[in-house]
DNA sequence: GCCAACGTTGGC
DNA sequence: GCCAACGTTGGC
């Protein structure tokens, strides 16, 4: 079972998003981003464990844990000219590179962890989410760093 | 809104 | 294959 971090901005789609949905359930749609797909879809499994991390807003954190309820299939939205995800080289080309998966929300912690509190621990600062420049919205967590993180909250 | 950092695109 | 221009991410 492998940890890891996904980053969503609360406006598009929140972890309150995610809990209100049905059977807590939320497909990963519109992710555009070849290394994060590959994640997805080369090491996602079912049962792996997400930390819900809200960026882009006024405090970015941690919000809660959830779990892989399905593996990679095909990002439908890829091909749909009506979504906000559409990729049209794509879908012009017929082919469809992109893939999503479901998760489940399991657990919102007590108290977010804000990404000012990630960076005050030492323990956590070879955490990728804190590494210069790392934009990437899917990211592996180390078991080491994520049981310091569950201590936390 | 600003801007640093990064990924992608496209001309050559 | 290089690299400048452009677009996006995301913290502040």
């Amino acid at each position: 079972m492998k940890f890891w971090l996904m980053k969503s901005e609360p406006d598009t789609y929140s972890w309150d998003d995610l809990e209100n949905a049905p059977a807590k359930t939320g497909s990963w749609e519109g992710v555009r981003n070849y290394q994060a797909r590959n994640f997805m879809r080369d090491e996602f499994k079912l049962g792996d464990q997400v930390f819900f991390y809200h960026s882009s807003c006024a405090e970015p954190a941690i919000i809660g844990m959830a779990e892989v309820v399905r593996e990679s299939y095909p990002d439908h939205t890829a091909m749909d000219p009506k979504s906000q995800y559409y990729d049209e080289k794509s879908a012009q080309k017929g082919l469809n590179p992109w893939v999503m998966v479901d998760v489940k929300a399991k657990k919102r912690f007590a108290k977010p962890l804000t990404l000012s509190e990630v960076r005050k621990s030492s323990e956590l600062k070879d955490l990728l989410l804190l590494q210069k420049g790392q934009r990437l919205s899917i990211q592996p967590v180390q078991n080491e760093h994520a049981k310091i993180i569950m201590n936390l909250v």
